[in-house]
RNA sequence: GGGGCCGUGGUGUAGCUUGGCAGCACUCCACCUUGGGGUGGUGGCAACCGGGGUUCGAAUCCUCGCGGCCCCA
């Protein structure tokens, strides 16, 4: 906060919400009380999007959601280029040429894929491209000749389709997965490709800071990598019910689909070589985070980096000061405006209340409230969405207190969602310890030797559990299961 | 891959067991009223997921499909 607003500090008020007496927004769950439920609930109602799309597994984006989502797409946008990979757009169709080229790909994607075919009758046939691979990695072999054309980095953002046959989830499991980016990269070396997947680490890194959550960063488990891969790390999103959400990967490929695909070069002694590649992607999962991590009874409460309303100025009128109130609300807009603040002035006919709550729903991070208490004291009432504060400054203040208030939200909600996050771990040494803070919706963290078969029986030892991935950092210790001395702790919880 | 629950105006629901005029609340529209945490009133618009079957008659029973939610692998 400003220095000189310190002196107000003792005019912030708390709103009666901690007491219990808080009313919801009509028809939202509580989130602690289900979460699944408020998530699907507060997707809809703050109008991100419209899920009553009749394909299964697809919706559709609404004005405001898409803001959000393009907003975080602008963030990755500006990081991969800023760092040097190129921006392409391949086809949506793939031709089962390219598909079949990696068979243990086109075996493991051909039941979940779109199958697609031009006319009516007979017609070519394509696939609607599940991942990347396939559509690229023949061009790739095109444009890789020589050492002098490595490093190829690219990036694009796109659909990708997934015959989902179970339960589909909207931004979550989609059948259409959205706004989704891909990067893919070749290079002559290994050492090469391991400080390609450094720097996406370091890229992923900032877009959680983008949208204030705290990540978990896991080593996949071995057997769930790509066949011939080398490794990948996991980005993990611990969700309020304790649960863990996939949110993001870094493949190290190897060269296993150069092999694959044919990606050859010549190095500087004209000897023909494999490339070695990485592959990294995410997507609208990192909107689900944002919304999951921030969000509470009232709705979302969106990090100011990437909401697309910072501030929602709610006149408050009567009868007799309806014109000077809804001028100095225009004037103030303006104000912000020429500041480069995106925000909106609800002129509609509702009482106050509707509005905040509305907007609220809408988790715009800050409020602006000008009544005639206002025009007589000239002093505007700033209301905080992520810890409902109020504070008074002066008109003349008001774009710099904004400014340095969402700054200062940003790095609030990364602290609560920090704290949170270091809350949601258990460490466990034994497998009653395991299942009783798996029950307890914690995600366990184990020793864990690496054998298959301790980790089947983690997977028995509760429902719906498994151990999703290991800790980067290597940490001596007694696997849980079979006591074992080990070097690796293992993340167990149920999984999205 | 296996199992379970469900589908009624835009939203949430009653009605289904025992077949017989589809009801309520919110939203929305109009007008009035009100306005610092969902003002109040009057009037109005608006629905049985789709196909097939049983029946004089289907929201209700049967069946297939589509869609949603949950559990297990």
């Amino acid at each position: 906060m400003s220095s000189e607003n310190k002196g107000e500090k003792s005019r912030v008020e708390n709103l009666d919400v901690e007491q219990g007496q808080e009313i919801l927004p009509e028809q939202l769950t509580a989130r602690k009380t289900d979460f699944s439920k408020w998530y699907n609930q507060v997707i809809q109602l703050a109008g991100l999007i419209d899920k009553r799309y009749n394909v299964k597994g697809c919706f559709v984006w609404l004005e405001y959601g898409y803001s959000v989502m393009l907003n975080i797409k602008k963030h990755w946008d500006e990081l991969f280029k800023k760092a040097g990979i190129k921006e392409l757009y391949f086809p949506l169709l793939v031709p089962l040429e390219y598909a079949k080229q990696n068979n243990d790909w086109f075996e493991g994607f051909k039941d979940q894929a779109f199958w697609v075919k031009g006319g009516v009758e007979g017609g070519e046939q394509y696939i609607l491209r599940p991942t990347g691979e396939p559509a690229m990695y023949p061009m790739f072999k095109l444009w890789i000749r020589t050492h002098k054309d490595l490093p190829l980095r690219v990036y694009e953002t796109v659909s990708s389709f997934r015959y989902e046959t179970k339960h589909t989830r909207p931004l979550i499991r989609d059948r259409e997965i959205t706004v989704w980016h891909e990067i893919h990269t070749a290079h002559a070396s290994k050492l090469e490709a391991d400080e390609e997947a450094k720097l996406h680490e370091k890229l992923y890194d900032e877009l959680w800071r983008v949208i204030a959550v705290k990540p978990l960063k896991v080593w996949k488990p071995k057997w769930e990598v790509f066949p011939g891969a080398i490794g990948a790390i996991e980005y993990y999103a611990i969700m309020p019910d304790g649960r863990a959400l996939e949110n993001g990967s870094i493949n190290l490929l190897g060269q296993a689909y150069a092999k694959k695909f044919g990606i050859t070069f010549k190095d500087a002694n004209g000897e023909e070589k494999f490339a070695w590649q990485v592959c990294t992607g995410n997507g609208a999962r990192l909107l689900v985070a944002a919304i999951a991590t921030h969000g509470d009874d009232r709705g979302l409460v969106l990090p100011p980096r990437i909401a697309p309303i910072k501030v929602v100025i709610v006149p408050i009128l009567f009868k007799d000061a309806k014109r000077e109130v809804e001028t100095l609300a225009l004037e103030v807009s303006e104000m912000l405006s020429k500041a480069g603040i995106e925000n909106v002035v609800d002129l509609n006919d509702e009482t106050p209340g509707s509005k905040f709550y509305y907007w609220e729903l809408k988790g715009v991070p800050l409020r602006i409230e000008i009544g005639p208490e206002e025009l007589n004291t000239g002093e505007l009432t700033i209301f905080k969405r992520n810890d409902y504060k109020k504070l008074r400054v002066a008109k003349q203040q008001v774009v710099d207190v904004v400014k340095k208030l969402l700054v200062q939200i940003q790095e609030e909600l990364l602290v609560k969602a920090s704290e949170a996050f270091e809350k949601s771990f258990v460490e466990v040494n034994s497998k009653q310890e395991l299942v009783e803070a798996v029950n307890n919706k914690k995600v366990a963290v184990v020793h864990w030797c690496g054998s298959g078969d301790c980790w089947d029986e983690i997977k028995n030892l509760a429902e719906g559990v498994e151990l999703f991935g290991t800790d980067l950092k290597p940490s001596k210790g007694k696997c849980v299961i079979c006591g074992k001395e080990c070097n690796s702790k293992g993340y167990v919880a149920k999984t999205y």
